[in-house]
DNA sequence: AATATTTTAAACAACG
DNA sequence: ACGTTGTTTAAAATAT
């Protein structure tokens, strides 16, 4: 087990099997239909070199993610949205991708940036970008390889990293009860595994969370419907706030979902989602211990496969309570890391939320993002120096 | 400082 | 046999 001095990303600077990797997942790709340009193109950052990382490139990747974040979800046309788009493109090359940040006051800084970006990790932590990537995709679920494509896509600094971010990601499919394991199965038994996809009940988590990032862009992915700037956001905010249980709406009408969340045959549901995962000890302890859960792993409730039970143990995200999802705290309440909802520990027992919730939540959620908009620009960039600042040498 | 959460690494089994 | 996928454990890093 890892001797972790290596953890930190200084050390992958070299990745053998990288390029190979890279090419075989280019290939995949398939669901955003890959602009190539952007596979291609990042070939800046060849190593991830923190030693060289400062706040100013931490700064910097606020940024771009501030300015690609807003402007793909504002500017966007729908097509951005299931298409690989690069919504969150920090790809160096957006004059290619998406032309170059046009409409941005600060165009010129942005180049800079966005080359830093190639070596920023994307503040997002794995299960945000997972869930981004299943969400946006037409039929919310995605077979790993693709969710590879989507993060490599939209965040380039992947490709430049080491493998092992592939491996979280499937740890983080493998281990977040907000995502569930759904077979191919019937009719499309091509590729190998399952699809993945995110566990209705657990959206509007992932939702705070992202609302959590502070990044406007970020908001605008989960902001409701209220005023959209355009189409996609519109289409976006739909998507992602369909989140609630029950709340598949389908805007354009187009269920070309083969597999419908909000219907438990096609994607059952655990009723009983035990509660988070966590690596820490006491996070085992509350929580009744994982391996009893796993001791279940097998039958059950049927499902969305076997897992449900035991992965009952999200790791990612916890929020506090229902009423706390929107919560101003919530919104404010920078939390340094990439998302953090926390669930209340022992008493997760798979909430339901009710439909009238749901436009509460929603409307809340309006008036929220408003604030939470603006604070958290200046709460993101006090957040990077800081962490930063920590940030491993 | 203690605790909680996230990330990274790695081993291993199952599958195509 | 090999690569991918999925699960699990352990530990470091980071945030609260």
């Amino acid at each position: 087990m890892g001797p972790i001095i290596g953890m930190s990303p200084d050390k992958k600077t070299e990745i053998p099997g990288m390029q190979e990797e890279r090419a075989g997942l280019r290939g995949v790709c398939g669901v955003g239909t890959l602009p190539e340009a952007e596979c291609a193109s990042s070939p800046l950052a060849t190593s991830v070199d923190r030693t060289g990382g400062t706040e100013d490139e931490e700064l910097t990747n606020l940024n771009w993610l501030h300015e690609n974040l807003l402007q793909n979800f504002t500017l966007g046309g729908p097509e951005a949205q299931t298409s690989g788009s690069p919504l969150f493109d920090i790809e160096g090359d957006y004059g290619s991708n998406q032309g170059p940040s046009s409409s941005s006051s600060s165009s010129s800084h942005s180049r800079g940036r966005e080359r830093d970006s190639l070596k920023s990790k994307p503040p997002f932590s794995f299960s945000l970008l997972i869930y981004m990537a299943i969400e946006q995709s037409p039929s919310k679920s995605l077979p790993v390889k693709e969710i590879y494509g989507w993060i490599l896509e939209h965040f380039p600094y992947f490709s430049n990293a080491p493998t092992g971010w592939k491996n979280s990601v499937r740890h983080n499919l493998s281990l977040n009860k907000c995502f569930r394991k759904v077979e191919r199965s019937l009719g499309k038994a091509n590729g190998k595994g399952s699809l993945w996809c995110v566990d209705p009940e657990y959206r509007p988590n992932l939702i705070q969370a992202l609302k959590k990032q502070h990044f406007p862009a970020a908001h605008a992915f989960c902001t409701p419907p209220a005023s959209p700037p355009s189409d996609i956001d519109a289409a976006t905010a739909m998507m992602l706030l369909n989140s609630a249980p029950g709340h598949h709406v389908d805007p354009s009408g187009n269920s070309d979902s083969p597999l419908d969340l909000s219907r438990p045959d096609s994607v059952l549901v655990s009723s009983d989602p035990k509660q988070d995962h966590n690596y820490s000890s006491a996070a085992l302890q509350r929580c009744s211990s994982r391996s009893s859960s796993s001791s279940l792993s097998s039958l059950d409730e049927g499902g969305c496969e076997r897992r449900q039970s035991h992965r009952a143990g999200s790791e990612g995200f916890h929020s506090d309570e229902d009423s706390d999802l929107w919560d101003e705290r919530g919104v404010h309440q920078t939390s340094r890391r990439p998302l953090a909802v926390k669930w209340p520990p022992g008493k997760r027992a798979r909430r339901e939320v009710k439909p009238e919730l749901d436009e509460e939540l929603k409307e809340a959620a309006g008036s929220l993002l408003h604030l939470a908009g603006i604070r958290s620009c200046t709460e993101g960039s006090k957040r990077t120096v800081k962490s930063t600042k920590l940030n491993r040498k």
